[in-house]
DNA sequence: CTGAAAGCGCTTACAG
DNA sequence: CTGAAAGCGCTTACAG
């Protein structure tokens, strides 16, 4: 392994000028610094981040802390990190933690408490003020995309409007039994996304005069926030005889295909007898033609990587942090799934 | 920030013994070693990974290289590979990169080249020759799992065999019109994971003496292997008049989700008029009666792991290199979608 | 069992 | 515009 040492003897000049020629901080004669990066590489010399970080306190290196991958939302949010991380030469070091649990502890008591990352962007995760601080205690940036860390930037749609928006769209296609698929732990953790949208349906039923007789269990159903956790919470819901909702507000686009396909299996004829919309913009959406609140999280991911550089002193300071305070795009696409009430 | 020379002031003990004391490496009196942990950990300190490389020449980070993270079976990988890392103390620097382009190039010449990772583990991809030879140059193992790295050790299920026992158990069940949804690029690349599969697929049909008459590309549609691939395959091969096949061997569950899909849309009675089965064991197989063989991409994650931290030399090295040679485990799994030809 | 010294590979003031 | 020197925070022979 070459190192700088190589290429300022090969170049005829000392390791100072190396470096300076080859990071372009600081004067070099145009000359010399042609000279020596024609030596760097002969030699194939890259410089070694590690030593670099050592003087320089940054790593250029970005940890995430997410708790899927296999979810569509957390993975488009990935890939849209990584792509704009790599353009920006930075590396990515993930930290795919289970929602609670030892090696949660472990990641931010361990790995994360280091100097291995000159910053941390958690995804769709609820940060304790403990887990804060122990990042903020080496000051490092945090940025929240659409989980919540106590005093650190966020970046997220408004669920709560999204949600209203949601229910809205039923609203007006006259349906009246409406019933809400919300993820786990949304009664429990009023601030979290799940909790979020869960109040938006609530809020906009109890404001149209729709407060639900049987108490908010009668129409709140929660169960994991995927196609399999939809699926078997629509069968309860849909199974059960007595009044069935005629439409289903969904907190993600998977659970609203579970729920399509819990109703199939039901029987129950789609959209005309039940109407579902979802939260997302999943890939496979148009496919299955479910009307949904889009969101875009690939764009979201590169947005989160914009304020992280910022954070950071990359790029101009003078721009403001990126999309900070506004909620992210979303916008409501309405295909197949919905239709007025059954009459 | 507290640096090892602070513990070691606050033990009143040398830089070199708190070391020692912290790491585990050499001799230490027990009652020193106390003293230091309890100095270490009063301050909060944690060594700086960066430093400690710089003279181990271990970063202590394994970087994965995957092309997509939002498919099932790369999700469940990395979702594995993530788990047993952090397990064993290490950090994993994601390169998401897509199947060719600048980015790959950029991967492989500028971070991949770097010393800022002790191995990679190379996931569904096809590594050429100039890429193997960029990390191992730097002396950096390599594991190819699911896809290949030449030279370097591998982990894969036998897909020319899965391919086989699928094709088998559709001729058993009496189909002799069977069509194959093989992955982009299967005819093209031969030992890729779509080329076995589809050549797996073409030899048991013609060892059954059912060579298809249109030659191959009558029986066999390439398209990209996700669900919306599988869905516009599937709608112009089984939309097409003419001899419909009554089987279809998916080359991934996601692609036999797909075929679903567009028989519902056109109409085709399943499994009466038309049996699917698929590769993979996706988490939606079971909900929606897909047959398939199963794998197991989570603990073909850790197995990964285990084979890199073998050659990394950590553990026991007296055991043998983990899986090596031998095909990783595959599973029939017979659900709803085949049943008999229809006669 | 412990400490002094050297060194891993860089970068950054500081002189010149 | 360039070089000598110091130093980032560790670990590892080498003595003792």
């Amino acid at each position: 392994m070459p190192a700088i040492a190589d290429v300022a003897r090969l170049a005829g000049v000392s390791k100072a000028t190396a470096s300076r020629a080859l990071s372009g901080r600081g004067y070099v004669a145009a000359e010399t610094r042609r000279r020596v990066q024609a030596a760097a590489a002969q030699i194939g010399f890259i410089a070694s981040p590690d030593a670099a970080s050592l003087v320089t306190g940054r790593t250029k290196n970005v940890g995430v802390v997410i708790p899927f991958v296999n979810r569509w939302f957390f993975g488009e949010v990935l890939e849209g990190i990584e792509r704009a991380l790599l353009a920006a030469g930075y590396d990515l070091t993930l930290y795919n933690l289970a929602p609670v649990g030892p090696e949660r502890d472990r990641v931010f008591d361990f790995f994360l408490a280091r100097k291995r990352v000159d910053a941390v962007v958690a995804v769709g995760v609820d940060l304790t003020d403990r887990e804060v601080a122990v990042i903020a205690r080496r000051e490092k940036p945090i940025i929240a995309l659409g989980g919540t860390a106590p005093g650190a930037p966020r970046l997220a749609i408004d669920d709560h409007a999204a949600a209203a928006l949601a229910t809205e769209h039923l609203l007006r296609l006259g349906h009246t039994r409406i019933a809400h698929l919300a993820g786990a732990g949304a009664g429990a953790a009023a601030r979290s996304v799940q909790g979020q949208r869960r109040a938006g349906f609530l809020q906009t039923m109890s404001e149209a005069g729709l407060a639900p007789r049987g108490g908010v269990e009668s129409v709140v159903v929660e169960s994991e926030m995927s196609l399999p956790g939809g699926y078997s919470a629509a069968l309860q819901l849909l199974g059960h005889p007595g009044d069935r909702p005629t439409a289903l507000f969904a907190a993600s686009d998977e659970v609203a295909f579970g729920a399509m396909r819990a109703a199939e299996r039901l029987g129950i004829p789609m959209p005309s007898d039940l109407s579902i919309i979802g939260i997302d913009g999943h890939e496979y959406a148009e496919l299955f033609g479910l009307t949904t609140i889009e969101q875009y999280p690939g764009e979201q991911g590169r947005l989160a990587v914009e304020a992280v550089l910022h954070l950071l002193g990359e790029g101009d300071e003078a721009d403001p942090l990126p999309a900070s305070g506004a909620p992210l795009a979303t916008r409501l696409v309405v295909r197949s799934s919905t239709t007025a009430a059954p009459r």
